[in-house]
RNA sequence: GGAGAAAUGGCAGAGCGGUCUAAUGCGGCAGUCUUGAAAACUGUUGUGGGUUAUACCACCGGGGGUUCGAAUCCCUCUUUCUCCGCCA
């Protein structure tokens, strides 16, 4: 959620940023959300002066009673009750408006920095760079999910069976090789200063607030309706709201956080081509790094985390590119992202893995995450994080690229963690 | 799941209807003293709204109520602790 005083102070600068995520009607809310402002400014004010007169009225009849005039103190409490009658009024009207507010704020996304393309559709992108070479592969190669049932690793339809299409069973050498993608990210991202959480994989309403799921995409979200708690669709959700309400040294700052969760996504109205195999799931493990930054620090941080994201890639010789999204193709919440693709060689497309964002203060504005600074003020602070990696794109190009007619290969780096280095 | 107790500032802890603008202690910060540090002493120390700045307003787990007036009384929810039951 954007800042108030932000909007107030700096309307045209927020304008014109959100013209680059192509906001609808921008003029028209800002101007609504600052007149709206003005009128709880004002009303705010007429409630705080009637109350001060009614405490002070109350300090009276209190000291009127205490030297026996109580004639005196009836008279003031009929006083009393008119001026409770017009405070509650006003209360309400308060209510009303700062309700309205806040609905209207939810609605605005992220301002975008702006060194963010312009554009409207994916192909809008900036391709920052590639790196790798494509494998060419061999005349019958398969796509990943004729691999996966040739070596019996991962069975979809046994998922069918259980739970339902999106959430396939791991077996033999998939189930170890998920394990193994899992204990390779998080030995990585602890090696690299993060400290390792494990989170709840359930939420509740606040913490869905809080990271910007609810309101509006709870349609996204798995909903346990009996405890009104919701399976997370990534672990960004509950470890970033670890920082909800809190206000941290300046010193604390950065905090690097990671953790490994299985994520949950209904993915409602999705279909065709790119739900096919491991391409999108309703359930799917992931490696999220989370940073908790100062300000002046956060694109700097940003630029680390997205080198540290292409690192494993490198390490697990996926060929990869790095994309700068435009602003229509940003998630809401965002300020600058980037997204990691790697190339699926059979199904020859590029594949998201992972997007890495700057969210300034647009969670931490909701999450009220501070830090004190030198003067002694609190100051919002800058949230991050990071896919490294999401687990079913990776195994869907390492099964396609890395095949051949002896099997699967098994990149070097994996091999300790797997125990074996070939699936056949 | 059942019964009982509790929730107050960074922490501990008093307050149980009207100077609560929340005692006191610890911790933090600044100063005095010291070559420096410790100790001691002095001062300061929550969040948000609002103001040029003061005033002023709200917040004692959340929500609602009683009252002229609520940290204090009532209802309700949540959480924690103790006991019982169940359980990986």
């Amino acid at each position: 959620m954007l800042q108030i005083i932000n909007i107030r102070e700096n309307k045209e600068d927020v304008l014109k940023r959100l013209s680059i995520k192509n906001f609808k009607d921008a003029e028209t809310i800002i101007n609504d959300i600052l007149e709206l402002d003005n009128i709880r400014k004002i009303t705010q004010k007429k409630g705080d002066d009637i109350k001060a007169e009614s405490n002070s009225c109350s300090k009276q009849i209190g000291d009127l009673m205490k030297s026996g005039k109580k004639l005196e103190a009836d008279a003031l409490k009929i006083k009393t009750a008119d001026l409770k009658i017009t405070e509650k009024l006003i209360d309400d009207q308060l209510n009303q408006i700062e309700l309205k507010l806040n609905n209207l704020l939810v609605t605005v996304p992220n301002t975008p920095n702006l060194n963010v393309p312009a554009g409207k559709v994916p192909e809008d992108n900036e391709v920052i760079l590639e790196h790798g070479e494509k494998p060419t592969l061999y005349s019958n190669a398969k796509p990943h999910w004729e691999l996966t049932s040739k070596y019996d690793i991962i069975d979809f339809e046994l998922g069918v069976k259980l739970t339902g299409s999106g959430f396939p069973v791991y077996k033999g050498k998939g189930a170890r090789l998920q394990r193994a993608l899992i204990n390779f990210f998080l030995d990585r991202a602890t090696s690299n200063g993060y400290n390792e959480v494990q989170p709840p994989i359930l939420v509740n309403e606040e913490s869905g607030y809080g990271t910007g799921q609810l309101p509006d995409k709870e349609g996204q979200m798995y909903h346990a309706s009996i405890d009104n708690l919701y399976l997370i669709p990534t672990a960004e959700v509950p470890i970033t709201n670890i920082y909800r309400d809190v206000i941290l040294k300046e010193t604390d700052l950065p905090i690097k956080n990671c953790g490994y969760t299985p994520c949950f996504r209904r993915e409602a109205g999705s279909y065709g081509k790119d739900v096919r195999g491991l391409n999108r799931l309703h359930q799917f493990d992931k490696v999220e790094i989370v940073q908790i930054t100062h300000p002046n620090q956060s694109y700097k941080i940003l630029e680390d985390m997205l080198d540290y994201v292409a690192s494993l890639l490198k390490e697990l010789g996926l060929p990869f590119r790095i994309l700068k999204l435009c602003g229509g193709d940003m998630s809401f919440s965002s300020a600058l992202t980037y997204d990691l693709e790697v190339w699926s060689a059979a199904q020859s497309k590029w594949l998201e893995v992972s997007s890495v964002s700057n969210f300034e203060t647009f969670q931490t504005n909701r999450l009220k995450c501070r830090y004190k600074d030198a003067n002694g003020k609190s100051q919002l602070a800058h949230s991050l994080n990071g896919s490294a990696l999401a687990l079913p794109r990776i195994v869907a190009a390492l099964l396609e690229n890395n095949q051949s007619q002896e099997g699967i290969k098994i990149p070097d780096v994996l091999i300790p963690y797997c125990g074996f280095n070939i699936i056949d």
